[in-house]
DNA sequence: CGTGACAGTGCACACATGTTCACTCTCGTA
DNA sequence: TACGAGAGTGAACATGTGTGCACTGTCACG
């Protein structure tokens, strides 16, 4: 015996959350069944029950841990510095497609229930977002160069910025690690970054 | 009897789409059950295999209608003529606007299954995506001060667009008609259109 | 007028699902 | 060492599901 009880306990939870996790991909949580899972982790079905109260939970605790990882790019990506804007948004592009490559799965459940889960879900994963929107205007403040800007005007770009990762991000899950296809929807996205900063340097909010 | 025969057909056959577009409204297509559709309707089970062969077949005449009234919103938009660019912008978003409001239950039906769909819709809406990007890629290029642009960078731009009304078509899905937050989505979409733009202006494409 | 196509019915079946209950066995603790 | 908590079992249930089959009535057409 090398595994103490919470351990053993611990391994069967995260083992309903990969089953879960895994055969929800190509269809979405409102599909999945509880014996489905329970077959898949090789546990009888009412043995679930030790674990969530329901398939609804479970699909919570799935969003919750979906944001985590989400949490972890907006970590990341604050991270990522450089000399000049070039920079920072290769960067950061190229930390998105590390990230989604590496937690496909979770990135994959988000984009499917983001519309298509129950309303618990759905909320989740937009309170989600819009704090990633509503951080990023707090660092543009930060930045040189905003100081005309109005708050709101900072809000509805960081919106505009978010609005084009989670579309490059959407865009990503559909293209396979390493493949040309990723590489070309990364450069897209670079320039797309690029188009929509020189729209930024350039602008003037209009006094209120 | 003041019907035919084949209204009679048709009516039904709309009775089925009308009620499955309807239920599977809070939750999403693959959670949607014949037995459940059929009841909606009034008609027993089997008589569901009149007109479709499948529930799956029923999701692909759904995307079809849905991307048809996608269509007639790119149609309207082609039209919004206007003297500058400003005027242009604010009445494509609201056509925009309108359009989601009316056709509510299609847009919301495209949202929820462009990625928690079986393959096949999720291929039709990607396609249907894909070509309103190429459309307005070659509708820009006839535009004036594009001449220096590369084609794949009008194509990354419209991409870039497209993708600004997608999210700002996902956000008025969750907005009721004529309220104030609409009212904001809307207006909010109108400035970042505007900066997007303002980044095209002073765009210059890298020669390759 | 007759007849056949065919939308819709009603019953039947085999199967999957969520949840219940009493149970076993084993680890951690008192 | 004794025991209790609790993860996992296995049988049972009521209910929902897709689909097959024989059927009925009625509109359209020869």
């Amino acid at each position: 015996m090398t595994e103490s009880r919470g351990e053993r306990k611990e391994r069967t939870r995260r083992a309903i959350l990969d089953a879960a996790l895994s055969l929800s991909e190509g269809s979405a949580l409102v599909a999945l069944s509880l014996r489905q899972v329970a077959k898949e982790v090789g546990i009888v079905p009412t043995a679930f029950y030790r674990h969530f109260p329901s398939i609804e939970d479970l699909g919570l605790a799935l969003v919750e841990e979906s944001l985590d990882t989400l949490r972890a790019l907006l970590r990341e990506l604050r991270h990522t510095a450089g000399e000049d804007a070039a920079t920072i948004i290769d960067g950061s592009v190229s930390v998105l497609v590390e990230q989604v490559r590496q937690d496909h799965a979770h990135y994959g459940f988000i984009a499917r229930e983001r519309f298509a889960g129950p309303a618990g879900v759905r909320e989740a994963i937009a309170r989600g977002i819009e704090l990633a929107e509503r951080e990023l205007a707090t660092d543009l403040a930060h930045l040189p160069g905003t100081d005309t800007w109005t708050d709101h005007d900072l809000q509805v770009l960081s919106a505009l910025i978010v609005g084009a990762m989670v579309i490059t991000a959407e865009r990503l899950l559909g293209t396979s690690p390493g493949s040309p296809a990723e590489q070309r929807v990364a450069d897209d996205a670079r320039t797309q970054i690029r188009m929509l900063l020189v729209g930024a340097r350039n602008w003037q909010s209009r006094t209120p």
